[in-house]
DNA sequence: GCTTTAAAAAGTAATCT
DNA sequence: AGATTACTTTTGAAAGC
C-alpha cells in the first residue's frame, strides 16, 4: 500500500511537471512569436482542455503545446502560420498542422478557416507601408473572396498578394521578394494570387 | 446539365488477397524480373504489371495486396499475371484465390466552383475539414456510404474508402443534394 | 505509430534553364 | 519567367518493428 501511494504521488508530480513544462513551453513561443497574454492563456485553456481529453497520449507534450497556441492565435484573431510557429518550436510543420487538426477535431474547436485580412496589419506594418495601403489590401481581399477567388488558397499567400498589389496601387511599391520574406511565401505564389486578383478587381497595372 | 454523377471516373482500386501458401521471398526476388525486395525497408516485395498498370505486393504468408489498377476487372487481370508468374516458378497457387476490394478511389466533377467557406459553415465546421494552409481540399466524411469526400474550388473532388462502384455515385448524389439544399450550388 | 504501393484533386515550393 | 519535379491530403490491405 505504501508503494502504491508512492507511485501515485510520483505519477502526479509527473504529471505536474509535464504541465508546467507545457505551460512554460506555451510561454516562451508566444513571447517569441510576440503574442498578447490573451492568447497564452486561451492556449493554455486548450491544452489543459486537451490533456483532461487524454489527446496527448502517443504525442509529444511539446506539439501539443504548439498546436495549441497556432489554435489560440487564430481564435484570437491574430493567427500566426504554421512557417512562423514552427519557427519558435522544436516541432515540425507537418507534425504542428496534423496535431493541430487532432485537437482541434476532438475538442470541438470549430475553427474557422484563416481570413486573409487578419495577416494584413501585422505584415503591413513590418513592411512600414500606410493605412491606405492596409485598406486597399483589405478591399482587395474582401472583393475578391466574395467572387469565389479564395476557396483552396493559403490564407498567407492572398493575404501578400492583395498587399503587394496595394502597395502598387497606393504607388508605395514593395517588391515581390520583400513581401514575400515577411509572408514566408515564394514570389511564384505572390505572382499567381496577384494575377487572380487584379483581373478579378478589373485593375489594370 | 451533366449528371455529376457520370463524370465519375475510377482512378485506383486496393484489393487483397492470396495465394495459399507461404513464400520465401528470398528466392522469389532472385527469379522474378522486376521484383524489388528490401525486407529491411518493408517487409513485402514489390512487383509491377505493365498491362493493366498495377503494383501487387508479395508477403511471406502468401499474402497479396494490388494497387494502382483503373477497374475491378483490371485488378483481376493483374492478380491473374501474378499468379501466373508465380506458377512459373513452380510456386503452387490456389485455383480461384477470393479477391477483396478494399477500397476504390474515384474522381468526379461538380460542374461548377463551389466557395468552399460557405461549404465549410453550411455542412458544419464539425464535420469537415478545410485548412487551405495546410490542404486546398475540403475533407468531407460521409457516414453512408461510409467515404471520404475532397471537395475543390474547382467543383472537382475526390471519393475515396468506398468498397464498391456504387459507393462514389451514391457518395456524389448526397454531396450534391447537400449543397443544394444549402443553396451553395449554382 | 512507422515503413511501401498507386491514384486523383489543386496549391505551394524547390530547382533548373 | 516558365518548366519540372515533388510534396501536402484521403483511403485500404499486407507484416514487422
Amino acid at each position: 500500500r505504501l508503494r502504491k501511494w508512492q507511485e501515485r504521488i510520483r505519477t502526479k508530480d509527473a504529471g505536474e511537471r509535464n504541465l508546467q513544462f507545457a505551460l512554460s513551453e506555451i510561454d516562451r513561443m508566444a513571447s517569441a512569436l510576440g503574442v498578447p497574454r490573451s492568447v497564452r492563456e486561451v492556449a493554455s485553456v486548450i491544452y489543459r482542455r486537451a490533456l483532461k481529453e487524454d489527446l496527448i497520449r502517443g504525442r509529444s507534450i511539446e506539439g501539443v503545446a504548439t498546436s495549441a497556441l497556432y489554435a489560440a492565435c487564430r481564435k484570437e484573431g491574430i493567427p500566426r502560420s504554421l512557417e512562423e510557429i514552427s519557427e519558435v518550436s522544436r516541432v515540425e510543420r507537418k507534425e504542428i498542422g496534423r496535431t493541430y487538426r487532432y485537437i482541434s477535431q476532438e475538442l470541438g474547436l470549430e475553427m474557422r478557416p484563416v481570413d486573409p485580412k487578419k495577416y494584413v496589419p501585422r505584415f503591413c506594418s513590418e513592411l512600414e507601408l500606410s493605412e491606405e495601403v492596409q485598406t486597399k489590401a483589405n478591399e482587395i481581399i474582401e472583393k475578391t473572396a466574395e467572387e469565389g477567388l479564395l476557396s483552396g488558397k493559403s490564407p498567407t499567400g492572398y493575404a501578400a498578394a492583395a498587399i503587394y498589389a496595394a502597395s502598387l496601387l497606393c504607388n508605395e511599391k514593395k517588391t515581390q521578394r520583400e513581401v514575400a520574406d515577411v509572408a514566408q511565401v515564394t514570389e511564384v505564389t505572390i505572382r499567381n494570387r496577384y494575377q487572380e486578383q487584379i483581373e478579378a478587381m478589373g485593375i489594370h497595372g | 446539365m451533366t449528371d455529376p454523377k457520370d463524370t465519375i471516373n475510377i482512378e485506383n482500386v486496393v484489393a487483397s488477397t492470396g495465394i495459399g501458401q507461404e513464400l520465401d521471398l528470398q528466392s522469389v526476388a532472385m527469379d522474378l524480373e522486376g521484383a524489388d525486395y528490401d525486407p529491411e525497408q518493408f517487409p513485402g516485395l514489390v512487383y509491377r504489371t505493365q498491362n493493366p498498370k498495377s503494383a501487387a505486393l508479395i508477403f511471406r504468408s502468401g499474402k497479396i495486396v494490388c494497387t494502382g489498377a483503373k477497374s475491378t476487372d483490371d485488378v483481376h487481370e493483374s492478380l491473374r499475371i501474378v499468379f501466373d508468374k508465380l506458377r512459373e516458378l513452380q510456386i503452387q497457387v490456389n485455383e480461384d484465390p477470393e479477391i477483396v476490394v478494399q477500397n476504390i478511389v474515384t474522381s468526379a466533377d461538380l460542374g461548377r466552383n463551389l466557395n468552399l467557406n460557405a461549404i465549410a459553415i453550411g455542412l458544419g465546421l464539425e464535420n469537415i475539414e478545410y485548412e487551405p494552409e495546410q490542404f486546398p481540399g475540403l475533407v468531407y466524411r460521409l457516414d453512408d456510404p461510409e467515404v471520404v469526400a475532397l471537395l475543390f474550388g474547382s467543383g472537382k473532388l475526390v471519393i475515396t474508402g468506398g468498397k464498391k462502384p456504387k459507393d462514389a455515385e451514391h457518395a456524389v448524389d448526397k454531396i450534391v443534394s447537400r449543397l443544394e439544399d444549402l443553396g451553395l450550388l449554382e
